[in-house]
DNA sequence: TATATTAATCGTAATATTGCTATGTAATAA
DNA sequence: TTATTACATAGCAATATTACGATTAATATA
């Protein structure tokens, strides 16, 4: 998208950005969910399930393994899937920690 | 980023995935943790606070306004926004609901 | 009224993302 | 060995995003 200034941004605000980022796709946040319901499934399933073409989904599976929010397994021809449940635990943290910061209503605007 | 087919998705996988694209980007969440940390803010205090340009800081705070995430008021010829908590609570929901599914740890692959 | 201040909008260049078809690769089956 | 299955990768077209300079709009102030 342009290019964007990540060396004028603390390492937090990247690190929270890139984790959102990668919800910041429906795709993404569906094969995630399909996962965590399914505890693992294979990429020809989320095909299925999703209704992309296969090297559409493959190609989130990849950003989604890159970031570390699931795992693969090679099984014969084809690969299980998983969520890292620490990852997951650690991005909700980060949000956690970003957006609930209980103000003290000290000088609102009015 | 090239088309993206919402209409394949659920309501909420496009809602997760639309506030989720409000914080995959560094200057927002710079912005917001700003605003969080002074309860309120100008446009020309995030210029000098971030080092964007003008031009560049409105527009994040146009699309975080679009989306509910903050507010502002117009005070003389600047405008002094902040946070609506409303809308962050619900944001964090929303990921909590989604992150925090505990698995009982059926199937998993080896 | 003229000028300064503050922010929004317009237009544009550069770059990123999405999704596809075609193809490659690795493991299994016949 | 050859075919099949299941994914991954390459390359591309379409579209979205980021960032900026120039300009405009609205208010305040001299």
């Amino acid at each position: 998208m342009g290019i964007t200034k990540s060396e004028i941004f603390t390492d937090q605000q990247n690190e929270i950005a890139l984790i959102a980022k990668a919800f910041g796709h429906p795709a993404r946040v569906a094969i995630l969910q399909h996962i965590f319901k399914m505890q693992t499934c294979i990429c020809g399933d989320l095909v299925q399930e999703i209704g992309l073409a296969q090297p559409t989904i493959s190609q989130h599976l990849k950003e989604l393994k890159n970031l570390g929010l699931i795992k693969g397994n090679v099984e014969g021809t084809s690969v299980c899937y998983f969520i890292n449940q620490e990852k997951c635990d650690e991005a909700l943290g980060l949000f956690k920690e970003f957006l609930a910061q209980d103000s003290d209503e000290k000088t609102k605007c009015k």
